[in-house]
DNA sequence: TTTTGAGTTGTTCGA
DNA sequence: GTCGAACAACTCAAA
């Protein structure tokens, strides 16, 4: 008689160093890998429509290494609980496995599932594979959760981080029938009209996977990253966060393959391109941390003096920010590139956000928002952390006088213009010199560009400078109101 | 326990 | 053009 053992996928939709799937292949059992789809699970922050486009192929592909091991996935809509119990009527699974998730509406169902199973016999076991280390397990000399990213950083670096599994997967025992799966299309992940050209283009869909991606940028980008990670013109980041966020590819084989390449036994020599790269790969850690210990915050702002925050609600000034039509050339480029493409270059992310938050003065909640159903890499941890620490508000946050010019940084990061032109080409004609404040250009270079202000490009919808200075005051605004 | 120093990613202004 | 200070105040880790 042989015994069933349930994998249920969440976020680690890979089949190498999948610690919950290779401690069910081990057991012998026969695994039956199950995907469900539950988005009205996800309490206000179901997956958005960049991100199920995203999730689509990424089922698709973790079915293909799956059959190549001679199983295959097991997709399913409907409640998690629901859909796990009628499984193990069918099969008579005993036991269940994953790897653990800590978005806050994550860790109250599962903690409810668990429950739930055990009482009825089934036995559960859960692993860490998304992350390095679990945040529980993450504490200062006081016992307590890390609130500042460089001590954090410096205890992460005396953790051991545990080799990935090299066990790899060849066969996977089948169950003699195999449950009914609703198939991909079932699951309606993928909207009818195609607004995803674009994306498929970006990303090569269906043929680049999150090792490519890695390869490539080890092999090309990590050389230099620390000199090139800011100019979003240069190819100099690894575009592997939604890989990341869907668990393609684990933070451990990550962690791992830049280690080796330093051939430093385990030990990272600060200073280094690979060491500021993995930093950012524990800025993902520290998201997480943030989010398992302060889960209010994807609403609420962490500093909660800013409760008060004299924030503006301007629909209209917010589409123009969501369409790229603010007259930004840096702002509106990276807004195109986001929905063209589903991803924005992390420079472009801070100004644009600076820009929406401090210019515009339009809560950080709406930019979360907007980037999580825009978002392929949308992750509520890092999500929720990045608008926080452009508004000011977060942990370890830029200081609220800390406003990005728009135009400063358009120069600074992006000089010949390059992407600026890739994402705005009705700019493209546009001298050096004026590509980042078209506003200013003489009317006759403007002529030789084609570039009408107001018809085919936009005037600025604030002044900086006056908006700078506006952001400020509000902040004194809001501090009178903690004193009080 | 107290003190000290540091804190992802900036900008502006005046010398 | 370059440089340093100011822009706030506070939390938190660590000595």
């Amino acid at each position: 008689m042989s015994r069933y053992a349930i994998v249920w996928f969440r976020q680690d939709l890979r089949v190498i160093d999948n610690p919950a799937l290779t401690a069910a292949v081990e057991s012998g059992a026969d695994v039956i890998p199950l995907y469900i789809w539950s988005p009205e699970e996800e309490g206000d922050w179901a997956p958005g429509s960049a991100s199920r486009y995203w999730l689509h192929h990424a089922l698709l592909s973790l079915d293909r290494e799956l059959q190549a091991r001679g199983s295959r996935l097991v997709l399913r809509g409907g409640t998690c609980l629901e859909t796990i119990n009628s499984l193990i009527k069918q099969t008579g699974a005993e036991h269940v496995y994953w790897n653990r998730c800590y978005e806050p509406a994550a860790v109250k169902r599962d903690s409810r599932i668990i429950k739930a199973l055990e009482k009825s016999g089934v036995s559960v076991e859960t692993y860490t594979g998304q992350l390095l280390h679990d945040p529980q397990q993450i504490k200062n000399r006081q016992g307590k959760a890390f609130r500042v990213f460089t001590p954090f950083w410096k205890h992460y670096q005396t953790l051991d981080v545990t080799r990935p599994l090299k066990a790899t997967i060849k066969k996977i025992n089948s169950p003699g029938r195999w449950p009914k799966s609703s198939g991909i299309n079932g699951l309606g992940l993928i909207p009818v009209i195609n607004w995803y050209a674009g994306m498929d283009r970006f990303w090569d869909t269906g043929r680049r996977t999150a090792h490519e991606f890695l390869e490539c940028f080890i092999r090309q980008g990590l050389p230099d990253y620390s000199e090139n990670r800011d100019f979003p013109a240069i190819e100099g980041v690894s575009r592997l966060s939604p890989f990341l966020h869907f668990g393609q590819i684990s933070p451990r084989q990550v962690w791992e393959a830049v280690v080796k390449r330093e051939q430093k036994q385990g030990r990272l020599s600060p200073g280094t391109a690979a060491t500021a790269w993995l930093r950012q790969l524990v800025w993902r850690e520290f998201a997480c941390h943030l989010l398992y210990h302060f889960p209010e915050t994807t609403d609420q702002p962490l500093n909660i003096g800013f409760k008060n925050f004299p924030w503006k609600s301007d629909k209209r000034l917010r589409s123009c920010w969501q369409a790229g039509i603010t007259g930004y050339p840096i702002v509106d480029a990276g807004m195109r590139q986001l929905w063209q493409t589903g991803w924005m270059h992390n420079r472009v992310r801070m100004i644009a956000g600076s820009f929406l938050v401090k210019d515009l003065l339009i809560h950080w909640r709406d930019g979360a928002r907007w980037f999580w159903d825009t978002l392929v890499d949308a992750d509520l941890a890092n999500n929720t952390m990045g608008w926080q620490w452009v508004a000011g508000c977060g942990a370890d946050a830029a200081p609220y006088f800390r406003i990005f010019n728009p135009v400063r940084q358009g120069e600074r990061f992006d000089p010949e213009g390059q992407y600026v032109r890739r994402w705005l080409p009705e700019l493209a004609g546009l001298d050096n010199k004026y590509i980042h404040r078209p506003w200013q250009a003489p009317k006759n270079l403007l002529k030789q560009a084609g570039v009408i202000l107001g018809k085919n490009y936009p005037e600025p919808i604030v002044d900086h400078d006056m908006a700078r200075k506006r952001a400020l005051s509000c902040y004194q605004e809001m501090k009178k109101t903690i004193k009080k």
